[in-house]
RNA sequence: GGACCCAUAGCUCAGCUGGAUAGAGCGCUGCCCUCCGAAGGCAGAGGCCAGAGGUUCGAAUCCUCUUGGGUCCGCCA
């Protein structure tokens, strides 16, 4: 049996059908039902949007199981069992199809030839697989971080930025045309705050003793900013009133922090495609264009808001603001635009920065925000699907706290101090690839637990190193079968263990597809934990049997055959580790 | 008072948008370790999916209520 012989079937593989096992599976019992209506045995008019084809729970029920027989008994006036056994007659006659049963309630599971788990990981060897058309001719419009610019990112933004991030790999992968922006809030009386925080770190480089009083900014990372503004004016500004410099060094101020801030992500490897100021906003005549495009829809009017039930704040009294009527669109109550002093409210700004958005074509939206913003998600909701007349959706994301532990013991820092734990201080200590990893091994509205000692830890515990692990053992294998001189031929899978890989891979396009939709990427981190798992439960079994070993020292057209699934299985990590934006490594050290 | 999120093995968490006997890691118990990449492997025990109703062929998953945690609640950005 030569590695290039009988069974070898070369197949192409073009992104235009990328390959699905489920979903071109799922077409065949389609077609095969569509048949079975045309043969008189289902009724016509049937809908079969509710059938699906998906990996049985346990393996040993087959390959794959689809619930039509459950789903259209009701419907088509039969009983389960019946629809399933026509309908196992027709898949039965397919090529692919091994064998097809029926089981418990109603459903059909499919057992598949032997060959078509060897194309799957023939096609798996292919940089490319598992990408989609799912998002083909879609684009997206993904905010995050969006930090005020007052200082440099704490851990806090580190997971907003990795998630974002990775969501915007993971969409692009499933063929979105994705924008990753950042709204910069350089409108409010913060970044008056950040130019008042270095004009005093400005008459320090002058040589005046100056005291940081409340409501400004201590941290040191704005003593370079106050002697960079020396640089720049000289001793202008010195002694001279606000209304003097304020412009200009907030200007000034903002630039460095976004600098800064910039620096910061590109730390974590993460760099925007584009920037939106808030500022940009005002005195330009768009807030109030876009409060006109809801006064059009007449949702803009002026009222007084009931005052919150139970605690009231002392000073609270009814007064009339300009509200917008959010109730419209899902919001709990109206809320106000316009302060009854006649300024914007923030929430004015928001509404005009998504109606740009709107207005630049995306076909969908998503912010990504901390969890202490969950107040605002209906009200932005609201706005936008005002806006763009339901058109456009807005999916909020809202990624909970992190709280840093060191073996077990919280970390301590002081807010007040200005000894908060910033990004830079995480990534200097464990690397950016960890650090993202580890990001992404909880739900986004899960709170998360990073444990600095764990994060490096070489061990079956800590994820990242597993997934590591077994890409540079894979490597490893590779580079001395290709001392050996064997190339990846035709894969003969024989032992459970090995289709069970293959049976894994098969997997991955349709979770990047079901991640994808959810905007999820965290099963993208649990996926690779489980391809990792299997793959390495089939080496530990060439520990026994040698047969199973992936080098075979006497035999390089055996190893030809045996390396094409770990193969595979290295170019799916690495493509997964890709989207996750971490670096696959060749070798552990 | 209201809104949103959460509750799954002793611990930390997954659970593929409603599927079959609910999974993984750690911990626990018992075996095996000198093997391509050592930093372990295999097997076992462990569950009223917070509680109560409802929807249907079928619910950890969807709806309502209750309990217990987190976040937020006019002019702060």
């Amino acid at each position: 049996m030569t590695p290039h012989g009988g069974g070898f079937r070369p197949r192409t593989f073009t992104l235009e059908a990328p390959m699905n096992l489920f979903a071109d599976m799922r077409a065949n019992v389609i077609s095969a039902l569509d048949e079975m209506v045309r043969a008189g045995d289902l009724p016509e008019g049937l809908s079969f949007d509710n059938v699906t084809v998906e990996p049985p729970r346990d393996a040993a029920h087959g390959d794959m199981a689809t619930n039509a027989a459950m789903v259209l008994a009701k419907p088509a006036g039969a009983k389960p069992r019946d629809i399933a056994e026509k309908l196992s007659a027709r898949l039965g006659a397919l090529d692919s199809v091994e064998s097809a049963s029926v089981a418990g309630p109603g459903f059909l599971n499919l057992r598949l030839s032997g060959a078509l788990w060897s194309d799957v990981v023939l096609r798996a060897q292919e940089v490319g697989f598992g990408t989609s058309k799912l998002g083909e001719g879609s684009r997206v419009n993904v905010e995050y971080v969006s930090a005020n610019p007052t200082g440099p990112l704490h851990v806090g933004h580190t997971r907003g930025a990795v998630f974002g991030d990775a969501l915007c790999n993971l969409l692009a992968f499933a063929g979105f045309d994705v924008t990753r922006e950042y709204y910069i809030n350089d409108g409010g009386a913060q970044v008056d705050v950040l130019a008042r925080s270095v004009y005093l770190r400005y008459l320090e480089a002058h040589g005046q003793e100056v005291e940081f009083a409340d409501g400004t900014y201590p941290g040191d990372y704005l003593v370079a900013v106050g002697e960079a503004l020396k640089g720049e004016v000289g001793d202008a500004y010195v002694d001279e009133p606000e209304e003097v410099w304020l412009e200009e060094v907030r200007a000034f101020a903002t630039k460095a922090m976004m600098a800064l801030i910039e620096a910061d992500l590109a730390s974590l490897g993460v760099k925007m495609d584009s920037f939106f100021s808030e500022k940009s906003l005002y005195g330009t005549g768009r807030i109030e264009d876009a409060l006109k495009a809801l006064d059009s829809r007449g949702l803009i009017y002026k009222g007084t808001l009931e005052p919150p039930k139970g605690k009231l704040p002392e000073d609270w009294e009814p007064r009339e603001q300009t509200l917008f009527k959010s109730t419209d669109h899902g919001d709990d109550v109206d809320r106000p635009v316009m302060k009854s002093d006649g300024a914007w409210t923030y929430f004015a700004p928001d509404i005009a920065y998504h109606w740009d958005k709107i207005g630049r074509g995306y076909d969908q939206l998503i912010d990504v925000f901390g969890a202490d913003h969950g107040g605002y998600v209906k009200r932005m909701k609201a706005a936008v699907s005002a806006l763009s007349d339901g058109r456009v959706p807005l999916d909020v994301k809202l990624c909970q706290l992190v709280k840093l532990y060191e073996n077990g013991q919280p970390f301590k820092m002081s807010k007040r101090a200005g000894t908060f734990v910033t990004l830079r201080d995480v990534v200097d200590r464990v690397g950016p690839d960890v650090v993202r990893f580890l990001m992404l091994t909880r739900k986004n509205d899960a709170p998360l637990d990073f444990d600095f000692a764990k994060a490096v830890e070489e061990s079956r515990e800590n994820p990242v190193w597993y997934v590591q692990y077994t890409h540079a053992r894979i490597r490893s294998v590779m580079r001395k079968a290709d001392a050996m001189g064997a190339v990846p031929g035709a894969p003969r899978l024989t032992d459970p263990a090995e289709i069970a890989v293959a049976q894994k891979l098969a997997e991955w396009p349709r979770l990047v597809e079901i991640a994808a939709t959810g905007h999820e990427p965290h099963r993208i981190a649990f996926y690779l934990g489980e391809l990792a798992q299997v793959f390495n439960s089939l080496w530990n079994k060439g520990d026994d049997d040698h047969s199973l070993r992936f080098l075979q020292d006497s035999d390089p057209e055996v190893t030809a055959g045996k390396i094409s699934l770990p193969l595979a299985v290295s170019v799916v990590i690495a493509a997964g580790l890709g989207i996750l934006g971490v670096t696959p490594v060749e070798e552990m050290r």
